[in-house]
DNA sequence: TGTCTAATCAACCAGTCAGTTGATTAGGGC
DNA sequence: GCCCTAATCAACTGACTGGTTGATTAGACA
């Protein structure tokens, strides 16, 4: 598998909903993968599934106490997303902001220039 | 198929990198199909597959110019993400700074211990 | 009228993913 | 030593996904 852009593991693990409620519980406290899988209808082998994602996404970390590992919520990997995120919602707002002083003064609007240079994902 | 909770597919739709760097071209400003498949280096079938599925997250809306459909991006939707990710992570560093004051409090504790990193390669 | 362009629809393929069952490792408690 | 529990590893399955090629719809224009 190709080392995959952080931000995809993050949105990726973010996408199921049964992720997303653990990262929720987990929000309230570190908690067991048995305690984790408790609530849920799947095996115990599916949840430890569920975690790998969440930690190789980097919004869980495992530690060790005997044979329990409890799983520790990492909240700064949040910032991630939330960074993208901000910056392409303000362009996009900042954009209709200037479009509409544009409106506002020309009853004629220019079109947005296209890219040009080719993209490999 | 199941309607699935939106959050589940915007995480979805920006989990795939060829996704986000279109909606992040689409800050600049609306384009069309063809426009936003010119620079990557698959069909415009697979790129108006994508923009389905932006599209079913919500995050962008098609309008009709002739034969053309111009691509719009919908910021909105942006907020259910942020909305989510900002309420749990500020309860986990609420928490966690509840545990400092404890930990703070207490004579002789030992700090709290990190998880070892996982990130596989 | 044709013909060209923009975009989608349809069928198919390979790879990934969420789930299962069963076996295995690792660490107490006795 | 033996047994029990916590968690992971391994192999398999069915479903979904991202990509392809080829056909089709819809509109502009000579």
């Amino acid at each position: 598998m190709a080392a995959a852009d952080p931000l995809d593991r993050v949105f990726a693990a973010l996408a199921d909903p049964l992720r997303r409620d653990m990262v929720a519980r987990l929000a309230d406290g570190d908690a067991t993968v048995n305690e984790l899988a408790a609530p849920y209808d799947v095996t115990v082998q599916a949840v430890s599934k569920h975690l790998m994602v969440l930690e190789d996404a980097g919004l869980v970390t495992k530690s060790r106490d005997a044979q329990r590992r409890p799983v520790h919520l990492e909240a700064e990997v949040f910032d991630l997303m939330t960074k993208w995120i901000e910056r392409y919602r303000r362009q996009a707002e900042e954009r209709y902001r200037r479009l509409d002083d544009v409106l506002k003064n020309m009853p004629d609007t220019p079109r947005p220039k296209k890219g040009k240079e080719r993209w490999r994902p």
